[in-house]
DNA sequence: ATATCTCTGGATCAATGTTCCAGAGACAGC
DNA sequence: GCTGTCTCTGGAACATTGATCCAGAGATAT
């Protein structure tokens, strides 16, 4: 292994690879990732590729954890349990609305360790918070499933759009299409359709972590 | 169209074909489910299935819309507010513990007509439950999406083992994958693994419920 | 008998993940 | 400086899959 760089400046690498699927999952969404499409955007064949990466699931499950470990760099240590608890929860929202396609990866393969990792953070604020030590497991697959819950909500709505679409048009639409659905079988969609239009997807979601923790830290 | 049967007792349609696909689904996973095995399994050929059916997509969401539209037949009219959220989550939960494929289904087209059913139901319920108006969307939206966090976490922990693997076998692989993390980065996962093996998804699946429940009346 | 409509079976296409292999390039040893 | 070896590259080739197309079977109406 030489300790220098390669002539060639544009040298493959594992994390040319994964970066470079980062941008393209980005910009083009989920299906929008192709083995050949990244080799042509690193300008290489698809031998290079398999030589650094084992698979197209190496590569999703390397760009999961790439931005997923980015979300959970801040630190909580400083934070009352509770707050932490919102700020990993709120960490997480915020990476797969920048990142739609980590919605559908991280509710692919549930013992991969960026999602042990989440658990880890909820369950170590959760006994910080007072919770009873019987009722901490369930408590944190409880937060744990909320927000992978809300993330593959979210990343199923990016997906069946194309990408790039404007958020407030795709709520509008779906908000129309709820106001006409049948008078009788749908009377609540109906009446909260233009609830949705101009709803904030984050305030809402942090609704939930909070009534959550309310029943959590009230009946333990 | 004839009155009669057709002369053939095994004549195709899309009836047939989506209850056949829900067999192969059941038995082989998510990925058991390719056309031609579905037009294999129904002695025929691709020309015939695409002829009842649009695409292989319109077959997983009919086979999704049966299951579920199953699952949501039981009548909660009679029973309290709280109880009949209770009793339509359970519901789709034990709807994909016997049919995981609709976890990674359910959670992949948001504006399903069957994700707004259960999207309904519960919010109906809300309102008898006595949630203010501007805050039953919200709520409605934190119950399903758990839910649907749930059903994906369970349908991927399905996919990640071949159909028919015992579940047991499934937790106590996983149980002591996580006794074995670092005892430092890990403290917690370490220490609720054993809990893993011996949980009852069902009942810690009702746990969230109730939590998010108390949080929103209480708060409401 | 002919025409038409419904429905069937399989050939065929395009896209995609993956494997395989010939070979380029650098570096160590002689 | 030559050779061998190891790392790495590029693309041909293969298998699988979803989807389309088309010739034609079978029944029914005219």
């Amino acid at each position: 292994m030489p300790i220098t760089d390669r002539r060639r400046d544009d040298a493959l690498s594992r994390a040319l690879i994964v970066a470079t699927a980062i941008e393209m999952l980005d910009t083009a969404g989920e299906r929008g990732l192709t083995v050949r499409g990244l080799a042509a955007k690193l300008r290489t064949g698809l031998g290079a590729l398999y030589w650094h990466v084992r698979n197209k699931s190496d590569v999703l499950v390397a760009a999961t954890d790439a931005v997923l470990a980015e979300a959970l760099t801040a630190d909580t240590a400083d934070l009352a349990p509770d707050d932490a608890i919102r700020a990993v929860a709120l960490g997480v929202f915020d990476a797969f609305d920048a990142h739609p396609w980590i919605g559908v990866q991280l509710s692919r393969l549930s013992s991969q360790p960026t999602t042990v990792q989440i658990f880890e953070r909820i369950g170590r604020h959760l006994q910080a918070l007072g919770v009873p030590d019987d009722t901490q497991f369930d408590a944190a697959a409880a937060l744990l499933n909320y927000v992978l819950g809300v993330a593959g909500q979210n990343a199923a709505l990016a997906a069946s759009v194309e990408p790039g679409t404007v958020r407030s048009d795709v709520l509008a639409g779906v908000s129309s299409a709820w106001s006409e659905l049948d008078a009788d079988d749908y009377a609540f969609t109906r009446r909260v359709a233009a609830r949705l239009r101009d709803h904030d997807d984050r305030e809402q979601f942090l609704a939930g972590v909070n009534w959550l923790l309310a029943g959590i830290t009230a009946r333990s």
